[in-house]
Parts: C-alpha cells; structure tokens; sequence
DNA sequence: ATTGATAATCTCAACGTTGAGATGACACCA
DNA sequence: TGGTGTCATCTCAACGTTGAGATTATCAAT
C-alpha cells in the first residue's frame, strides 16, 4: 500500500533524483498525521462541549494530582505554547468556571491555576473516552506495532531535549 | 531514558490506575515531535529568507514536473489548508514575484498556480539544504529504525485515508 | 435553451497565537 | 538599603487561519 508521502517522494525521485529524499518520509508523514490526529480530537470534544485545549488545561491539573494545581509557567511548558496564550486560555476558563487563579503563595509573581470541582468532574469523566478514542485512531497498529512506534518516537523526542515538563 | 510523556504517562498511572494511557505514548509524543520539527523548520527557512508556508507551495509545485503548475485546489489539498489560507499564501507569493497566476485553460473556474523562474531558482538550491536538515533532525535514528518508523507511520496515514495528492 | 446541482476560487469577519515589551516581585551583592 | 539582574505573568498589536458565504463557471438532464 501507499500513502500521500510516498506520492511526494515518487515525484521528488523523478524530478530530482541527485537527491535523496528519505527524511520526508518521516518528517512528512509526523506533520500530516499531526494534522489528521488533531483534527480528530478536535471534533471529539466539540461533541462533548469542550475546546481541545481546555481539556489541555484541565488534563495537565488533573494529572498533576491533588491539590490540582499549577503555576501559569508549567501550563504553558506542558501546551508548549507562548505566556500570552496561556494567559488568554486561563481568562476564558476561568470565565467558564473551570479554573480558578490563586495568589496567595509565597512567591507573589507566580499565580497557581486551580481546578474548580466543575473543572475536575468534566476531565475525570472525560479522560476514559478520550483515551478511548486515541486508541480507536491507532486501530491499525497491533500490540507489538505500538511499542516500537512509542519506543522510536522517544528516541526522536529525547534527541530533540523534550524531558520533564516541571 | 524517558521523555516528557513518559511524564505524563506516570502521572496518569498514579492518578488513574483505572486507565491505560498506552495512546497517550503515540499521540502525545507524535503531537510535541511535530511542533518541534516544525519550529526547527521554520527557523531554518527564516534563515534563507523564506516563510515556511512559501517553500511547501514552492516545493509542490517543483515536483509536480513541469511546466511547475497546478490548481488552487491541489495546492490546498497538498498544505492541508482551506481556500482562504491558500489565495491569501499565493496572493502573497505572487506579490514576490515567486508564483503567478495562470488563467487560460480549459475550465474557467480554476486557477493554475505556476512557478516563475526566480521560484524555481530559490526552491532548487534550497531543497538539497532542507533535505540535509531534516536529516539532523532524524540523526538519532539509525537506519534500519528509519525505515521501521516510516513504515509505522505511513500504516496510520492509511488507516486515517490520507492517499495520493492529485 | 433552461433549470438545478456541483465545483473552484475568492472574500471577509471572527478568532487565537505570537512576540515584544511592560509590570511587579524576588534574590543577591555591595 | 540600594542597585542590578532575573523571573513570572500580563498586555497588546500584528498576523494567519478558519469557516461561512458570495461569485462565477461547468455539467447533466430535460
């Protein structure tokens, strides 16, 4: 079988055979798998009534255990996004009553984003469906499949400096 | 060694024993690999003067053969983009004199994008470099791990629809 | 020829992110 | 206690994309 990727690197074979151009059969296929997973999640939590990235926010406190609560700062390490969008994402969930900010800690700087109960009830019921969907989008790979493929992509992402996120 | 979702994984174990995160090890990793990449791209292109966006319609176009045209549409379809994002991109690119419009054919309605001799300049001595990049990026995969690797993905490519281009 | 359905592109307002800079707070040293 | 550098968050304008709708063209059936 064949995919869109191998369309690409037939065409670039023909065109420019001086090069070979094997890093876009991975690279390619990464950024437009992305695309496709992240479109799925997308339509998965818009029928549950959820932004894909307040499920995000509310994943990432949730999973940090009780009391569920982070700083600004570990959010947008963990979304991997710029402060001024963290900023704007806490404002609206907050609006929202899913997040709460807290500044009574010591260092007055910080603020610590708490799950509200509401916040924690909708991820605690979300978490399995979502998993459950994720797995249902990896249908294709058998148990074995799996493993290798977490196992190289680790292999990428530690070679990138993607450890810890506290 | 264990990355960043190795993490998030724990996290969950010990949060939610109930559930088995194991989808989480591929979406998750595959998620940040491509926002990685990606940032590695676009300073890389920064570099040489291009936007990211400017090289992928470059690119499309150059191995599409000559005479290096193609429709809006499958320049849409190739960038996994809507119409809206694509005339803004070319509007732009036309305006740097990268691409021009081409009007003659058969069916009115289409546009043909095709590549003008300064594009296919630029795109031919820079798809060598790019390729080289992408390679360092990768450079923690041996061989036969690459291949193992783009052969997991192009499965979940399959499974998800995404054939062919044209 | 006329109608209706579909197709390809363009238009544009709404939206979210980026990136730079501002603000307020902490830490260390003199 | 004053000064300097760093840190955490917020602010905001610029920018690009989305998504819906408008426009113009094609095709099939009558």
């Amino acid at each position: 079988m064949s995919d869109a990727v191998d369309a690409v690197t037939a065409q670039w074979n023909r065109e420019r055979p001086d090069i070979d151009v094997w890093p876009m059969g991975i690279v390619g296929r990464l950024s437009r798998l992305s695309i496709l997973f992240e479109r799925e999640l997308k339509e998965f939590f818009a029928r549950h009534g959820l932004e894909r990235f307040e499920f995000d926010v509310l994943a990432t406190l949730r999973r940090s255990g009780a009391p569920y609560e982070l700083t600004a700062g570990a959010l947008l390490k963990a979304a991997m996004v710029t402060s001024g969008a963290i900023t704007n994402r806490i404002d609206r969930m907050e609006a929202k009553g899913l997040v709460e900010r807290v500044r009574d800690g010591g260092d007055r700087r910080s603020v610590r984003i708490r799950l509200t109960p509401r916040g924690l009830e909708i991820v605690d019921g979300l978490v399995g469906p979502h998993v459950d969907n994720e797995a249902r989008l990896l249908a294709a790979l058998g148990p074995a499949e799996r493993d290798q493929l977490a196992g190289l992509l680790r292999v990428l992402l530690e070679s990138m400096g993607d450890t810890s996120l506290t």
